[in-house]
RNA sequence: GGAGAGAUGGCCGAGUAGGUCGAAGGCGCUCGCCUGCUAAGCGAGUAUACUGGGAAACCGGUAUCGAGGGUUCGAAUCCCUCUCUCUCCGCCA
């Protein structure tokens, strides 16, 4: 959400910031709506200031005939603040659609374009090696291994599902132990295990809802959601609470898997790992401290990229453009992976900066000191990483002419030693 | 799932035959005083959001006693619904 303060008072550039991702005016109707709120909230407040004089001044008095005129009097008064309320629901109502709806403002680092072709190289790590046999994608490696069962799955879900077995899962579960142990260890950040399904409330706060609920999966009898990401209910960690500036930053990964019902995806990825309704990714989130979310979010997609430079994955960093970041992001930067079996770069990280944007619909702050008025935090996070999609770039960048995949060095103690896949 | 109890400010904890309660008291914390040494004592202060005025300091209004409705001139206090916590029973990884 955006502050309200700052697109009244600066409307124009809102827009003209808002017109940089596409689409077509946000804030068609703000200034209407805001000021009809305001209008009516200074109303019912006076007549509300009045009744509760009065009605003090009635509480004063023993005998209530002598007050019997006043009590009729407010009674009006009652109902007239009644039919403003209802007026100023529907107003707040109409206000809030609006403001929920609007995306985060794009920072001004975000490189401007209007679709992934006009995201940015920032850098790259690694060199795609040539292969001296035909490179096989992940699928046909996965299935000649026994290792990934898609026609299992789907006879046992659906679709976008996977079976692993034997050392594909312990693959799998290898990715998940290192990465969690990387970032815990050697970055700092705190392990957490959240719940897998979250409550409306926090599907609001980060930004899923109430625009996105089409691509999340929904249980039928309590209303919650499963999670499409860590980030969801990591985030909601602090939601409604005001921490201390020496909290900050507060760094945490978390194990989840994730949820998507990828909607609109008919046809694109159908084949593999690559895109998938249930997944298993390593997330990174950070509360900080809004003059350092800049640096913390370098920070964070170094950290990242550890990960892909211990498993001598090649890979390169994108700035993504005004019209592909998310709705809740400022900034972000894609980690795309090389995937030498369909001779192609694809993401496998996104590292995010919101800004205050979710700590504002989220109501996460912190007091500058002890008597400063809280402030809004910094919320950041980033894949650490998608661990399917690590799988993918392990099988087809470590494939061998013979069908087997060495194992990368560092994963062997995750693996009881095991050092290839045959 | 059945039966019962409860949810008050940073924490603890008063307050229910409705009335001046944003809410006693204690603790904690902040500032000042005192004290020659991290104790005790004294004084003051100590929620958040929205909104009006003001350059600002700040001043005023409204709302908030788990959440949402209702009754009433007036509700932390009464009624309804929901959520969560605790105890007992049942069930269960």
């Amino acid at each position: 959400m955006l502050d309200m303060k700052f697109i009244r008072e600066n409307l124009e550039e809102a827009e003209r910031r808002l017109a940089t991702r596409g689409g077509a005016s946000f804030l068609a109707g703000f200034r209407d709506l805001d000021e009809r709120r305001r209008a009516l909230l200074r109303e019912g407040e006076s007549l509300k200031a009045v009744k509760n004089n009065v009605s003090e001044e009635i509480g004063k008095v023993k005998d209530k005939s002598q007050v019997q005129d006043k009590i009729l009097e407010m009674r009006e008064v009652s109902n007239r603040i009644k039919a403003l309320d209802e007026e100023l629901k529907q107003v707040d109502d109409e206000l809030s659609g609006v403001l929920m709806t609007v995306p985060n403002l794009p920072d001004p680092s975000t490189p401007l374009g209007s679709s992934e072709n006009d995201n940015v190289v920032v850098r790259s790590w690694g060199e795609p090696q040539p292969f001296a046999f035909p490179a096989k994608p992940h699928w046909e490696i996965g299935e000649g291994l026994g290792i990934l069962d898609f026609e299992r799955a789907a006879k046992i879900t659906g679709a976008r599902f996977t079976l692993y077995r034997g050392a594909g899962a312990r693959l799998e579960r290898a990715l998940i132990s290192f990465m969690l142990d990387l970032h815990t260890e050697q970055h700092g950040y705190v392990e957490v295990l959240p719940p897998f399904m979250v409550n409306r409330d926090s599907m609001t706060a980060t930004g899923q809802l109430p625009k996105f609920e089409e691509d999340l999966f929904r249980l039928a009898d309590p209303d919650f959601f499963l999670i499409p990401t860590a980030e969801v209910p990591v985030t909601n960690i602090h939601r409604n609470e005001i921490l201390k500036r020496s909290d900050l930053p507060i760094c945490y990964a978390a194990y989840t898997p994730c949820f998507r019902r990828e909607a609109g995806s008919y046809g694109k990825d159908t084949r593999g790992l690559i895109r998938q309704h249930q997944f298993n990714k390593v997330e990174m989130v950070k509360f900080t401290h809004p003059s350092e979310s800049a640096a913390e979010l370098e920070k964070l997609t170094a950290n990242a990229e550890k990960v892909l430079q211990l498993l001598e994955l090649p890979y390169r960093v994108m700035a993504l453009c005004s019209g592909d970041i998310g709705f809740s992001a400022a900034k972000t930067y894609d980690l795309e992976v090389w995937l030498p079996g369909q001779s192609c770069y694809r993401e496998i990280s996104s590292c995010s900066t919101f800004g205050d944007f979710q700590a504002r619909r989220a109501g996460i702050r912190f007091r500058e000191d002890e008597k400063a008025k809280p402030e809004f935090v910094h919320t950041l996070n980033g894949s650490g990483l998608a661990v399917g999609r690590t799988v993918v770039a392990v099988l087809e960048n470590f494939q061998q002419a013979d069908g087997s995949v060495l194992v990368p060095a560092v994963l062997r103690p995750y693996m009881g030693g095991l050092e290839r896949i045959s």
